[in-house]
DNA sequence: CCATAAGTTGATGACGGTCTCAACTTTGGC
DNA sequence: GCCAAAGTTGAGACCGTCATCAACTTATGG
């Protein structure tokens, strides 16, 4: 019985879907997810109709692609900072990592940074992966580091923030994000804010 | 002994470029620089063309309108700082009224976020201005309150990355660039920082 | 009032990107 | 092997913007 969910794609249109997914992660992670749609179907051998027919435009692509790497990252950043015990250290190790993946990988930066309103699968993987982090945050609230005003929205918008200030000054000033976030983190230290 | 440095502009190339100034000042008030060339020269009521003869391009025309717009919103911040007699509030008024402003002005956002380098005047202008500012910077560490390691290069950058964040959030979160200020402000305190 | 230099115009081309579709090629079941 | 369905192609329409320039208009001095 062969009840396939799936409509049955051709084997190359198969191929051709896999290496645009390739592709696009590639030209993504050099070049930002503002890439061209046209050098994406060139890197994976393929003309730009093709792309428009397996995924409907740009956005569709980055949410075949970007979730799970987002994933990644995040999922990185939670197991540093698990491997901290102090409660502070552990939270700043955390934050600390996902800027450290922004200024190093344009397409974490913008799939964080871009209001991408039409890629649902990747803004639930982002508001999933977050959530799992509200657990550091407790525990260094409770611990009495972190100040206690502090929520997990103010955690969303200082990743967000990050990125932006990332994408404008890497290439001429590549320690000016370390600098803007060193203050907002001493800003976030118990007994320093209002 | 008519010793004219200026080329004798024609009446109407005159009146033309004041009008193409007006246009360009509100223009960019409303839209900021990005603007389109077109939609200045149709509101001063001239051909693109024109426009192109009597600037060189965008950035002239920006060079020739923000330096001054600039000042008068620095020496404001100035003025409403010097007002306040607490060292620390007055820094903090400051840099707050500059926030401030970038929120409701897109011109004076831009100005200042975006890398125009091709706009000496208003570079010229904006390093003067805020030359300016180190007095009160150092009035706020001499009285201790003010991390003492705090650069004016570091206050260039806090005015820099809120332009970048209120460009991004003021239209879908008006109090976003509020809330990271305020870290930001708090982790300059003395005591709070590394 | 005229001649002419100065200035303006708008149609035009270049650009860089998105998106489409009629004609072609490939696949896979028979 | 054949043929219909599925898939691919690439030229071209389209978009918004910048930038140019030959032909036209206007100001000004004599």
């Amino acid at each position: 019985m062969k009840t396939e969910g799936k409509p049955t794609l051709r084997r190359d249109a198969r191929r051709n879907q896999e290496r645009l997914l390739t592709a696009a992660a590639e030209a993504f992670r050099e070049k930002g997810l503002a890439v061209p749609l046209e050098e994406i179907a060139q890197r994976a051998g393929v003309s730009a109709g093709t792309l428009y027919n397996r995924f409907g435009g740009r956005e569709a692509l980055i949410d075949a692609v970007m979730p799970e790497l987002v994933a990644e990252r995040m999922n990185e950043a939670m197991r540093r900072a698990e491997a901290v015990d102090d409660p502070w250290e552990s939270f700043v190790t955390y934050v600390t990592v996902l800027c450290e993946q922004q200024a190093d990988d344009p397409a974490f930066r913008d799939a964080i940074s871009r209001q991408l309103q039409d890629a649902p699968e990747l803004t639930a993987r982002c508001t999933a992966e977050l959530a799992k982090s509200v657990r550091l945050l407790e525990r260094a609230q409770r611990s009495g580091t972190l100040r206690p005003d502090v929520t997990s929205d103010d955690l969303m918008l200082l990743i967000f923030t990050n990125a932006l200030i990332v994408r404008e000054t890497v290439e001429s000033n590549p320690n000016a994000w370390r600098r803007t976030l060193s203050f907002s983190l001493a800003g976030l230290r118990a007994g320093c804010g209002s």
